[in-house]
DNA sequence: CCGCTTCCATGACTTCGGGTCATAGCCTCC
DNA sequence: GGAGGCTATGACCCGAAGTCATGGAAGCGG
């Protein structure tokens, strides 16, 4: 009954294109080498601006001159600046590490140990690497909603934590309980990550954003605990061994059973 | 080491200000009618055309004319757009029932029955009053990191939806578990229920906003009991009984022992 | 009833930043 | 070396947020 004002399709179509266009040259089967080290260069420029300024603050004009081009230029290259920001956000995103990809002796404690050994390594990582951290918190936070829609899109399709295949792997070692809609897995996990993270995260990037959590880095370790508890019993199976490692366990043979 | 670029505490000065002046008018006592009068035609106007088109695509030129007075006016009651649309957003949320506000039939049935009836009324709610619920949407991830970081402050300072005073009452009826850090209960309860809500109520406001659950009304039922079950085994205390009721259950009573 | 003060509405004006476009240069291939 | 089409350029445009000097209205003291 209400009007939903939300720009069509074509609205990026810019910017899809430009993503999905690769060489429709001349008769040329090689692609021209220029123009995509142009775009990556922009894309990194235009990465450190977002990431410094927000996206509004930013312009594409510093952008422009840091780079040493005329403004125009970088709109031969995106469409606009929500195209620029999305390719941004494509390349920060598509840099952290799926969930699967920690060491073999972490995964062979199981997908709660997997998911401890990630949280644990959350500061860390956003120290080392902050820019597109920031990026990512920019793009769920601080743009329009148009392109917010966008970026789901983009996340769906993409899944760059993994999470699809790290959530079957943890129900196929017999971590997960079987009798929920992975869907619903998939959905709780990356709700409740994306938000605890956040919260360890913007301590340090910024500060206030997110609610509650003040204490620090004391208390850090035990709120991981506690989180990953609470996930345990939510979507874990009752080996209840994950769960406490009351102070520092061994045993943890068992646990390949393999459901 | 980053620089942390965000406009500091003068920024949103003037909202806050026009927000906390109450009558420093010159000796009258009582507060001159026009003037809050005229403050609540604008929110008002505002908060339509906000849902209605969304924080950036929304005009204060619009606003104005749609109020039949000058742009310039606009801005002498609200420092800027931002300060207006965060007075319209406060409006917004004020107006959502507390989850303790159900009906005592429910409220005795515990805490998470009373979870059940807001997220069974959910698509209801948002047809009778989707002005308000877009609000709230286009405030949480439709705007500026710098807006946004206001908006949280003020969630945190009110809190609306009455969670701290409803996760006290599941605690002391022994609905929930009492092993764990209040602000962890709450804060899971925040990040799930917001993001569940919000993939309910996306799918008619704004489809394609958020992740996955394609699925419609038939299966909404069966996904709002699943969810309730993994919130009622993460943080509920085992009494293993509001989780499922089977088909349609009538034995309700044995509820009530109170722990 | 008159001047005075204070608040408020007005709308033309300024500023600023995203986006455009005609032009010129350049590269590759024939 | 000529042709055809990419690409860079920067002056320009446009739209929208925000400003400000001005005039008017409403109350107050005398």
């Amino acid at each position: 009954m209400w009007v939903i004002v939300l720009t069509p399709d074509h609205f990026m179509a810019g910017v899809s294109t430009s993503a999905l266009t690769p060489p429709q040259y001349r008769r040329h089967p090689v692609q021209r080498p220029r123009s995509e080290g142009k775009r990556l260069l922009i894309v990194e420029t235009a990465m450190r601006h977002f990431a410094e300024h927000g996206y509004h603050a930013a312009r594409m004009s510093d952008i422009a001159s840091g780079l040493e081009i005329a403004k125009g230029s970088i709109f031969q290259h995106f469409k606009s600046k929500d195209g620029l920001f999305f390719e941004v956000y494509k390349k920060a995103v598509r840099s952290f590490p799926p969930y699967l990809d920690a060491p073999a002796a972490v995964l062979q404690k199981g997908f709660f140990e997997i998911l401890r050994y990630w949280l644990a390594r959350t500061n860390q990582m956003l120290q080392e690497n902050w820019v597109p951290y920031r990026i990512y918190l920019i793009g769920n936070y601080g743009t329009d909603l148009v392109l917010r829609r966008e970026i789901n899109r983009f996340l769906v399709a993409e899944d760059p934590y993994g999470w699809a295949a790290f959530v079957h792997y943890g129900v196929s070692r017999g971590d997960l309980r079987s009798d929920l809609d992975i869907e619903m897995i998939v959905s709780i996990l990356e709700w409740t990550m994306d938000r605890f993270q956040d919260a360890l995260l913007t301590e340090a990037l910024d500060p206030g954003l997110f609610r509650r959590h003040g204490q620090v880095l004391e208390k850090k370790e035990a709120r991981i605990q506690q989180f990953l508890d609470v996930l345990q019993r939510a979507i874990g199976t009752a080996t209840a061994e994950t769960k406490r490692p009351s102070t520092n366990p061994k045993p943890r043979e068992a646990k390949r059973k393999q459901r």
